[in-house]
RNA sequence: GGGAGCUUAGCUCAGCUGGUAGAGCAUCUGCCUUACAAGCAGAGGGUCAUAGGUUCGAGCCCUAUAGCUCCCACCA
């Protein structure tokens, strides 16, 4: 028998520990029919907020709704370590400075402070109710990780997807070390278009040139004109001498040249940005570095070397303007490439990097999108979008501290590039040596590799990564395509991007059929929330389930459109929790009534029927959301015929319950088999977003009659039979009739049980003899009459109320 | 500049393959009714952004316009 209250506060907890205890939701890797959810591994890097909760239980209710439809589900779960956002959150709580401290020492304390982490997450997550597997995780640091993250880079490597070459790759300055292209973001900044003049050899004729790059003007390689340039054509050929720096450069021909932009003629300098990368590539011009890692201008920039790049810039104006080489300025705002991580400016510089060669497998990565089945659709064109514009190969080596090293060895003698042998792995070039001698030129003397990987090098092997917790295989392709890959909208330029190049390079396989796009959790305000900031006045996770319940929680986070972004507001979660309250209080009626009972199929009575056929059309439009990913659809069908049961079927068939005597015991066995039918089969519906409730109550009344130990595996009540579009169209005549009758009541100011003395239903159908029983009892009228004539209803209040 | 999406009740949003506008919150009225007062019953409130078009019929399809959002590109 149920409470009067139900206290989500120890029941929620209880239930987890449960779950975890009779694992509940374990996986059976030979069972015959699987779902395989390849989880996003959150980042470890500051507090789980309520965006992250947000989509991870939109996760969470898949998992459940293809449990309850028989399969066995793999929902792994995994922590993502390693890479800057980690460094940085780790550097910034134990205020550690990373060159006063040993790049083991530091990967120490990351270590310690990540497994404390693992701990937090772990809680917040399992507090919410999540199904996922938390006694077999994984995390992208640890050795296993390493083993498959350093397999697949040599596996690249040998089959000539990886190389590395000393190019222009994107740079931040900040962090110092090379970034991809999926970590760049566009910030409009304020600048200015400075006009200055070059000089022409052996002329006295004036080259106007605008940049907003001035402090490049010492590594200026060429000057660019139109071909088709009428007034300037004369000029090709000619050479240049740039102000300041006195530098002859060549003035080039190049179709590439907008004459609209700027005056019409560029400076190519090396870099300014991505144009003049392709440019010195394909005029293959000499690469003259005026900025340095470290952000501060070179020797090359003469005067100003040393100073960073915005000082630089204004004092090189100064001079400019002083030498009257500045003819013109104009401010301007434009779109700078900054690092997503810390906003900086990014450079253009050139250094030794590892690059995954992506730009030749361009059509193929396209075509995978389009193989994929993206949810909502429209998420397929974002993909497409971010394939198409694709400029860079993927610059994998950082040069950062912590991180999985490069199993690779340079030979000291010769150059020659030496990777570790895959049974060996994994490896720490800089603690241990090859084995053997150097191939090229027998050196026993190595320099071990000093960058680390991308993170996303790893983490794009997640669906390997997972799949390893049960088969122990390591890089393997065996369960690949996975069923489902979910995150959020922000990763499908990088983790999803990056899993499909993956996937491709090593298997020409999918990894994954499905993918499933989360919107955010946005605070109330409509910002983003921040790992590393605070909440921006919105709930934390863990004081939302003390608040509302993790229940009520998951029914906010579910009640969403797929992909649409929610801002998150308290009165948002009540609803949830009002629905629970609702849902204890319509079962501790219905359970009241069944308590000994033994369902048995009866001759029903046609409300009952109706009232079955309800619960039918809601599961079938319930299926058709869930196919689609729709959780929040197939929530709100569930939620329509709840109320519908509450609001309508509880109250029509109240009496047959109570009085059998009155109406027979057949009747009352009708409403005992539908009620507890009805109310089983919306449990189990509900069950995928508020597990921790609608097991409570199962298990107090239906678990025995089904033999199953939790609702989580007892599976829907399918259908039996097609809908009856008949019978739901009598059911609205009588609900129709039941509206009219509270209505009067209603407006009448009196209490709803006030008898009615006579119903008049005028040319209303036959059918609704039968449920007369019914509309009796609901109404409390004394007395139907049924006339022909055109349809219409009188109601007549009894005269004395008391 | 390229792509995607949004514009529906005071607020937040739902409306699947075109068939007489929906929910929650808020407002107002009534009701202690043998599950539920964090409740129940009822009411008001919408030219579905604008203008055209297709159709017997358009919130839904087509075209154009306006405003907003997001993604990509934009450093001469």
């Amino acid at each position: 028998m149920l409470e009067k209250r139900y206290d989500y506060k120890t029941r929620e907890k209880f239930w987890q520990n449960k779950w975890q205890q009779d694992k509940t939701y374990k996986f059976d890797l030979n069972a015959a029919k699987k779902y395989t959810i390849d989880t996003p591994p959150p980042t470890i890097s500051g507090n789980i907020h309520m965006g992250h909760v947000f989509s991870y239980l939109q996760i969470d209710v898949i998992a459940r709704h293809h449990r309850m439809l028989g399969e066995s589900v793999f929902f792994p779960f995994g922590y993502d370590e390693n890479g800057l956002p980690t460094e940085y959150y780790i550097q910034r709580t134990k205020k550690i400075k990373l060159n006063e401290i040993s790049r083991q020492d530091f990967a120490k304390i990351c270590e310690e402070t990540t497994a404390d982490l693992r701990g937090v997450y772990r809680n917040i997550f399992q507090s919410a109710g999540l199904s996922a597997d938390f006694d077999n995780t994984y995390s992208s640091m640890s050795q296993n990780s390493q083993k498959i993250s350093q397999q697949s880079f040599i596996e690249l490597y040998n089959s000539g997807a990886i190389e590395r070459k000393h190019s222009a790759t994107l740079w931040c300055p900040e962090c110092r070390t090379a970034i991809a292209q999926s970590e760049v973001d566009t910030v409009e900044m304020p600048s200015a278009m400075n006009y200055i003049t070059f000089g022409i050899k052996d002329s006295d004729e004036r080259l106007k040139i605008a940049t907003t790059r001035p402090e490049l003007l010492s590594a200026c390689v060429c000057v660019f004109v139109h071909p088709d340039d009428k007034e300037r054509k004369s000029l090709i050929g000619k050479t240049a001498i740039s102000p300041i720096y006195n530098r002859e450069v060549p003035i080039l021909a190049n179709p590439d040249v907008d004459l609209e932009k700027g005056t019409g003629a560029v400076m190519c300098c090396t870099f300014g940005d991505e144009a003049d990368a392709k440019w010195q590539k394909e005029f293959n011009l000499p690469i003259l570095e005026a900025i340095g890692y470290n952000g501060r201008m070179t020797a090359l920039a003469g005067e100003f070397e040393g100073l960073k790049v915005k000082e630089a810039r204004a004092a090189i104006i100064e001079k400019l303007k002083e030498e009257g080489i500045l003819y013109d300025q104009q401010e301007i705002t434009h779109f700078v490439s900054t690092h997503e991580r810390c906003g900086t400016p990014l450079e253009i510089l050139t250094k030794p990097q590892w690059f995954i060669k992506l730009l030749d497998k361009k059509q193929e990565i396209y075509d995978a999108g389009l193989k994929c089945n993206w949810y909502p659709s429209t998420m397929q064109k974002r993909f497409l979008n971010w394939v198409d514009g694709l400029k860079w190969d993927w610059c994998i080596s950082r040069q950062r501290y912590y991180g999985i090293p490069f199993p690779v060895w340079y030979c000291a003698d010769c150059g020659q590039t030496i990777v570790a042998d895959i049974a060996d792995l994994p490896v720490d070039p800089s603690t241990t040596q090859p084995k053997h001698p150097c191939p090229k030129c027998g050196g026993m003397h190595f320099i071990p590799e000093t960058d680390v990987l991308d993170t996303w090098a790893t983490s794009s092997l997640t669906p390997q990564l997972a799949m390893d917790l049960v088969t122990h295989k390591g890089l393997d392709d065996t369960y690949i395509p996975m069923n489902l890959r979910p995150n959020a909208h922000d990763n499908i330029r990088v983790w999803d991007f990056y899993t499909i190049a993956k996937s491709l390079l090593h298997f020409k396989k999918l990894p994954w059929e499905n993918v499933m796009i989360s919107g955010w959790g946005l605070s109330a305000t409509g910002t983003k929330l921040s790992k590393s900031k605070s909440n921006g006045g919105t709930v934390a996770p863990l004081d939302a389930y003390e608040k509302f319940s993790a229940d009520a929680t998951r029914y906010w986070a579910s009640n969403a459109s797929l992909g649409k972004d929610v801002y998150i507001q308290d009165e948002e979660f009540t609803n949830g929790f009002k629905l629970m309250q609702k849902l204890w209080n319509a079962s501790r009626f219905v359970l009241s009534f069944i308590e000994d009972y033994t369902p048995r199929e009866v001759e029903l009575y046609p409300t009952d029927k109706w009232i079955i056929e309800c619960y039918n059309q809601a599961y079938t439009k319930f299926i058709r959301a869930l196919e689609k990913y729709e959780m929040g659809l197939a929530l709100n069908e569930v939620e329509k015929l709840f109320w519908n049961f509450c609001d309508n079927y509880i109250e029509l068939a109240k009496n047959r319950l109570y009085k059998p005597e009155i109406y027979g015991e057949q009747a009352k066995e009708s409403a005992q088999y539908a009620a507890s039918y009805v109310l089983r089969g919306i449990l189990k519906l509900l069950s995928i977003y508020m597990p921790h409730i609608t097991e409570e109550i199962y298990c107090d009344a239906f678990s025995k009659i089904e033999g199953f130990d939790s609702i989580h595996n007892s599976g829907y009540l399918v259908p039996k039979t097609q809908v009856s579009d008949e019978i739901l169209a009598q059911g609205d005549v009588i609900c129709d009739i039941i509206a009219q009758i509270r209505g009067v009541k209603s407006q009448a100011g009196v209490s709803i049980k006030t008898p009615v003395e006579l119903l008049t239903l005028t040319g209303y159908p036959d059918f609704v003899k039968e449920y007369e029983l019914d509309i009796l009892a609901v109404g409390n009228v004394q007395k139907i009459e049924y006339l022909d004539g055109d349809k219409n209803i009188t109601i007549k209040l009894a005269e004395n109320q008391e």
